[in-house]
DNA sequence: TCAATTCCGACGAAACGTGTCAGAAATCCC
DNA sequence: GGGATTTCTGACACGTTTCGTCGGAATTGA
């Protein structure tokens, strides 16, 4: 039962930048498995675990996120388990992905919210990573839970059409 | 001569993914130094990692991938160093990532070119990576190595009104 | 020949990502 | 109350990656 993610898919040359890690990937399929899954009582870490071959015991660890952030509520005990907290068409996914990752920041001078790295004086590459920031922040918004958790494929479609 | 990039940066929460390495960071600020710098005459090493306040050492490896991708040509021996390949109008800020970098992919089930991951049945999550990782580019590719070397650019004016 | 400079591979320390595990706390049902 | 179920939490282990140093080889100009 060790066999989550073809370990030899990432080196694949230097293999890149930029990236999300399993979190994001797990916890996106979490988000999604459960959107998919609610239907009015709570579901089970086990169940979607199993459901979407996700490793349980670091699942549990990711989820956290986002109980924190108020994207799902959870209840503890027998027949518990975890439902949305809001209807899946209103959760943003750049919501969901700060919420298992931090803040989406391409660099780490970006991270003090204040001055923009200690060089301002010609550090005009500053706003380079923060228009990244923003493209990748508004690509993640473009997209709402509900887009991703449709059955049939044509979720390019729907959000194509969007505005 | 240890105190390039103050650690305390980074650790600033859970901190962020989608961050581009110091590598990036280090490999723009050289191009950027070098476009400034290139006067005809071949740039050495050592002049730029002064001028930018960069480890050396570390600069001289990241550099090799920049040379690899045609960006910049070299000379070596004395009075040797580097020059731009191409006038820094045309080189696009994506390529000097990419080639500092792998390619550009947010998600590993995104890097082999055919399928897009295996659970490819209802794998809608990975329409979600491949906006990113095109919003990225695009960003990426909308600023030139020119536009990064220009000294007084408005932006760098706004945030920057010291000195 | 000597000095300057790029080029290259190896090495090391530290951080990070990816999990696992054990146990505590809450809750339901009999 | 007691037992089963389930979330919650912190600690730990392991491999990989990042960041950077070092030493030396190759190339070139004076």
């Amino acid at each position: 039962m060790n066999d989550h993610q073809d370990p030899a898919q990432r080196d694949l040359h230097g293999s890149g930048a930029v990236t999300f890690s399993m979190r994001s990937e797990y916890g996106v399929r979490f988000m999604v498995a459960l959107t998919r899954m609610d239907h009015g009582e709570p579901v089970s870490l086990t169940d979607i675990a199993d459901q979407e071959d996700l490793p349980r015991a670091y699942l549990e660890q990711i989820i956290g996120g986002l109980r924190d952030a108020g994207l799902i509520d959870s209840q503890r005990g027998a027949h518990g388990g975890y439902r949305l907290a809001r209807p899946a068409s209103e959760v943003r996914m750049g919501e969901v992905l700060r919420a298992l990752e931090g803040p989406i920041v391409p660099m780490a001078c970006l991270a003090a919210a204040g001055s923009p790295c200690n060089r301002a004086d010609n550090c005009t590459v500053s706003q380079l990573w923060s228009r990244v920031r923003d493209s990748v922040n508004e690509a993640l918004d473009s997209f709402t839970l509900a887009d991703l958790a449709k059955p049939g494929s044509p979720v390019a479609l729907s959000s194509a059409a969007k505005h």
